[in-house]
RNA sequence: GUGGUCGUAGCUCAGUCGGUUAGAGCGUCUGAUUGUGGUUCAGAAGGUCGCGGGUUCGAGCCCCGUUCUCCACC
């Protein structure tokens, strides 16, 4: 995987990049879809290459693990003859998981016990498995296994999970080096900055990450309960001592608002289960502001799903018909939201990086942030 | 026609011995959702307790009348 910086906005951190994989180019600041367990939901891959025009997704190993299970990714072939997806794919580690499913884990030094979800069965990840289980899933990047610090811990707690995650990066590291991918292509492996809402942990977790020097790294433990002036701080401190001419990820986030304040402060990548599950909640997120389809008002508006939309389903349908859709629980509603959602996902973060090339970003950030804010 | 039975929120129904402002589930409406368990959670609106009268300090509940549902028998 190569990074090569095309253009910085002079009144900000935000850049403009290009990152390369064996499967292909991702321009950057990007938008990467959700596809849990190898599904982007209710988004068919013709769409999401020909209207969306997703450059990469990500898939989940403790989701992948669990079901269909490793043996059947290797028999396979790895997750992208398994899909169909032959664009990049980036898997996360399942350490969030750890985290979001908090009744079932015990975290120990050698890694983090858990029970499945789906069968209640027992299971332990540890820095070395889940580098093994993603060579086998084959993504083009993978990420380490870390816990991610809810926004609330204090500071004893962030300071010895911070600790414990960096001692995992180094034996997850060490895994990774000595073994090879297993389907022919190479992939590469980001660590993971945590430190909770502490400056100084946050400065102490970018500077051993930094240490590591690997391809790109990336932000987590954010957007978990932390308020966002936090998260935007945390992200400032971060950056600063993150290598500018290597890719960053912000892991999780967000609202297009969030995104467009975490491109100007030099994050490049992110990805979010917002624009997929809220849509299938009815929540659209368009450029003008954020709308919920199952308000009543929109019972007989017969104008499009979105005027200034870029998707074909934008100008397909009618608010009032996909109201009806949701209201009647078709899975039609489903797709048009989910299509929606991530189309204009990835115009924002495709506008954010014309902008950035144009050297007026902060200028139309600041109009956009406006519209986006709105409720309709 | 006679005897019995039933009527409580939009729907299906609880409602104790007669006791504070009549409840639930579903539905409807509104909001939340940030490295996804096709969810979940929070809140709101919604009532002439079929109708009329009576007893009682007090009636969804007891009494009388009436109407309606369903059943059985003429």
């Amino acid at each position: 995987m190569t990074f090569e910086i095309q253009n910085t906005d002079p009144n900000s951190n935000a850049r403009a990049g290009k990152i390369t994989t064996d499967h292909g180019v991702i321009e950057t600041p990007i938008f990467m879809p959700v596809g849990t367990v190898a599904s982007v939901k209710a988004v068919h891959f013709h769409e999401l290459k020909e209207d969306i025009k997703a450059q990469i997704i990500l898939g989940n190993t403790y989701h992948l693990y669990l079901r269909p299970g490793v043996d059947i990714l290797e028999r396979a072939g790895g997750l992208h003859k398994f899909n169909g997806w032959d664009k990049p794919i980036l898997t996360d580690s399942g350490g969030y998981q750890v985290f979001s499913l908090s009744e079932n884990r015990k975290l120990k030094e050698e890694g983090a016990t858990f029970r499945s979800h789906i069968d209640g069965s027992k299971h332990l990840f540890t820095p070395e498995n889940v580098v093994e289980i993603q060579r086998i899933i084959g993504a083009d990047i993978i990420m380490a296994f870390d816990e991610c610090t809810p926004g609330t811990a204090d500071y004893t707690y962030a300071k010895k999970s911070m600790e414990m995650t960096h001692r995992w990066l180094d034996r997850g590291l060490q895994h990774f080096d000595k073994t090879e991918p297993k389907y022919g292509y190479s992939q590469t492996y980001f660590p993971i900055v945590q430190g909770c809402i502490y400056p100084d942990l946050r400065r102490q977790s970018a500077e051993f990450i930094a240490s590591q020097n690997r391809e790109g790294n990336a932000i987590g433990g954010l957007a978990v309960g932390e308020p966002v002036e936090t998260m935007y701080e945390m992200i400032e401190v971060v950056n600063e001592i993150l290598p500018k001419d290597k890719p960053r990820y912000l892991m999780g986030v967000g609202t297009p608002i969030n995104i467009l304040e975490g491109i100007e402060r030099g994050v490049d990548m992110f990805d979010c289960v917002m624009p997929t599950r809220n849509g299938r909640n009815g929540m659209l997120f368009t450029s003008q502001g954020i709308m919920n389809m199952k308000n009543e008002k929109w019972k007989d508006d017969f104008s499009p799903v979105d005027e200034f939309g870029t998707s074909y389903v934008d100008q397909a349908y009618s608010k009032a018909y996909l109201r009806h859709l949701f209201i009647s629980k078709e899975y039609l509603a489903l797709q048009i939201a989910s299509i929606h959602n991530l189309a204009f996902y990835l115009w924002l973060v495709g506008e954010a990086r014309k902008h950035i090339q144009t050297g007026d970003f902060s200028h139309w950030k600041k109009g956009m942030i406006e519209q986006l804010g709105r409720r309709l």
